[in-house]
DNA sequence: CAGCGAGGCTAATGGCGTTAGCCTTTTGGC
DNA sequence: GCCAAAAGGCTAACGCCATTAGCCTCGCTG
């Protein structure tokens, strides 16, 4: 294989690059290509088109969630694992405000994002497993849990609400609230 | 006024049109020009900008909203507003499923859209007045309540849980974890 | 060393936002 | 009633972007 100056993998990170600095509605062919050295259309040999690419970017962000946030877990439960999951996450969008953004909202109904949506699932149901919720609660919580996280987050991220102060506290007070709700013995 | 067969507001009308159809980014100024029935240039009479017309659009979608939600509250106070604005929000969300997505993500900060967020979060504080949280409780209230309804319509929207089944137990779990966060006498 | 294919390029097309400049219709003041 | 002014429409043209077609060349493989 001649001069692979880039591939697949390169593109992606590359479109990363750019989404990070200028903001994932700045993610363009044509400034993925201006910061890899190359013209646009050569792009088209690593990459189908730009909704791939972008589809490319959500697999890749939410497989780094994944890796992450299992580092967060492992070796608790219970509460102490829920607490660590869900300021793990938090701590993630913090530290890459604009790739979430990036992360496909139904990533189960789409085959190319498909898997490593599960990926990220399977780390919130191990963590709701230590409750022994049955099939309909596990429903519940996980859900939940998701309408959270991403719902702070996601208004953090954006800026959404006005002063970043006291932010902490208030991301505390929901994960309380969110154990609060789980079935103690 | 010469041959006014479009205003702004109409313009608006038309794009709120376009949104319900085709979602938020088919908003475009060729496709609410040919829904008009007018040339694209032509819109630049009422609209300085696509992304004007995206701002306008916003602040007719929180002035709506503000509007429902109000009559969703008046006459209950307590634990039964907050109930009620919290199912009210979700119901607004489900009739009109794209243009929630054309709210701004921080209206406050900025001045075309700053009135119109004011007026929502209004609506917000009357309801927690009840419970007489001190100016930092009141705070955090807020936010763990935008946070938590932001995320769960948002993600219901945009078909981020998998089967719609059961979604109404889900959202009644989150506004009595809510509810039950607040101090009650 | 020959050739073939991966990986780059330029040129061209079509859709979009936006600007400039023109033309007509309406209307407010006389 | 009339006339100027301007509101509100139009076409033409530009630049940016995604995408396609077709070419060229490097560098590995036989």
């Amino acid at each position: 294989m001649p001069r692979a100056r880039l591939s697949t993998a390169g593109v992606v990170e590359v479109a990363l690059a750019v989404i990070d600095e200028q903001g994932l509605e700045q993610l363009t062919l044509a400034a993925v290509a201006a910061r890899a050295g190359v013209a646009t259309p050569s792009l088209y040999k690593h990459v189908a088109s730009l909704a791939q690419l972008r589809s490319l970017v959500g697999v890749r962000v939410m497989e780094d969630m994944a890796e992450q946030l299992t580092l967060a877990v492992v070796g608790r439960s219970g509460d102490d694992a829920v607490a660590s999951l869900m300021r793990a996450s938090r701590a993630y969008v913090l530290r890459h405000p604009n790739r979430y953004a990036a992360t496909p909202a139904d990533p189960l109904h789409d085959p190319a994002t498909q898997a490593a949506g599960y990926k990220l699932l399977q780390v919130f149901l191990a963590v709701l497993r230590a409750y022994r919720l049955d099939d309909s609660a596990a429903i519940h919580a996980i859900r939940c849990l998701r309408a959270i996280m991403h719902g702070f987050t996601s208004l953090e991220a954006a800026g959404g609400f006005g002063l970043p102060e006291g932010l902490d506290d208030t991301y505390e007070q929901l994960v309380q609230m969110f154990i609060a709700s789980l079935p103690h013995p």
